[in-house]
DNA sequence: GACCATGTGTGACCTGAGTTACCGTTTACC
DNA sequence: GGTAAACGGTAACTCAGGTCACACATGGTC
């Protein structure tokens, strides 16, 4: 765990506070899908992100989901962060896109290293900076684009985290996603495909 | 202007905080539909809003306009803050939507500010966190409700902060800041009026 | 009062996207 | 190997919201 730690925020953390974040770190491995945080669920730890993506979703009263963003390697989520130091409910899902491992830092210690190290507090800043930039490109893809550029734009995302072409999702999991229904999802991917700019096989789409 | 800091942030900031803010922030006042900063321009002060309210907005590369969020009274643009230790440009169009009273500090002191008080860290984080929670419910609106539910929605939040049931905007100004066209509010607004939820004047919106 | 800019009302029409329904194919699991 | 569940394709329809065109009212200005 060190070895990752150091090898990832080695550069930007001062030598002392890499040890306490070892010292009260819990490293964790954890599968695709599964349900790190739910909505009205309180935060007691902070996760870091050594590997792999989350992603970070709304729910509405009726249940009806929208992704907002994902969180990678070296990130962290303000969100829970944010949820920590005021001690509310969470507001948002966090769920691994891709096999997954982090250390969870219990809040209490939130405070103290923010007045400690300069480096933590920097960190924390540049995060709710990237994931205020995060929320504002959400933004955009939701108000200004139409569904087939939100569409491309999601498998490019998912492409990119894995590192892969291949998009390994049903039509239904990118309906939930994008807050529409399986039916419109299919007949876009269709027409997508007709324009040779993606592939379609069943629970898995190549981009192209 | 001491008088109006210890009046807001009299009972959160040490006594040695205010009198740094005292002695680098710059007064302004500033009249209503000014535009305090725009996108790509590069922040150098930050502002603590002491009076009046402002409307932040996200623009595309059309220049068709969003409204994201209103600052209050005691509140500062987190945003701006993230942009000025970061020293990127803008991302967000703030205008004044009032008359307005603040003050202005220059970026130089928030970092070392951050260091020295605790009551200061606090306050950015509250910033950080309440900014991020109006993002979040931005886009609830903006995926999950209707034209006609955000007309009533923005209407109220326009009377919550004048403390007036008047609403003082023509029919493009809410298509704007709604990033749809004159046209539809107008047919929208017609419909509240059927219903008796608002009475329609020229340039002129009164919530019943 | 004449003129012009701005604000509002409304009908007709268009379009992207959501809904319903139904069917064939593939996969997982007894 | 049979069967139920999951996956994907497609047609037909509905509807909120966007677009176009035009009419009329109001207010400021000279």
């Amino acid at each position: 765990m060190e070895e990752l730690l150091i090898d990832l925020y080695g550069g930007q953390f001062e030598r002392e506070l890499l040890q306490e974040i070892a010292a009260v770190g819990v490293f964790k491995n954890v599968p695709a899908d599964t349900v790190l945080m739910d909505f009205g669920q309180y935060v007691k730890s902070m996760p870091l992100l050594l590997k792999g993506a989350i992603k970070i979703m709304r729910e509405d009263q009726d249940g009806d989901e929208l992704l907002l963003y994902f969180l990678e390697k070296g990130d962290t989520c303000a969100m829970t962060l944010s949820c920590c130091m005021g001690f509310t409910k969470s507001e948002i899902k966090a769920v691994t896109e891709t096999d997954t491992q982090l250390i969870m830092i219990p809040v209490q210690h939130m405070e103290s290293w923010l007045g400690k190290y300069k480096s933590w507090r920097g960190f924390v800043m540049d995060s709710y900076h990237d994931r205020l930039m995060e929320m504002l490109d959400a933004i955009d893809s939701i108000a200004f684009m139409n569904l087939e550029d939100r569409v491309m734009k999601l498998l490019a995302e998912k492409s990119q985290i894995t590192g892969s072409k291949d998009v390994r999702n049903t039509h239904k999991e990118i309906a939930q996603e994008l807050h529409t229904s399986r039916v419109v999802i299919s007949r876009i991917l269709k027409k997508l495909e007709n324009e040779k700019r993606i592939a379609l096989h069943r629970s898995h789409i190549t981009l192209l």
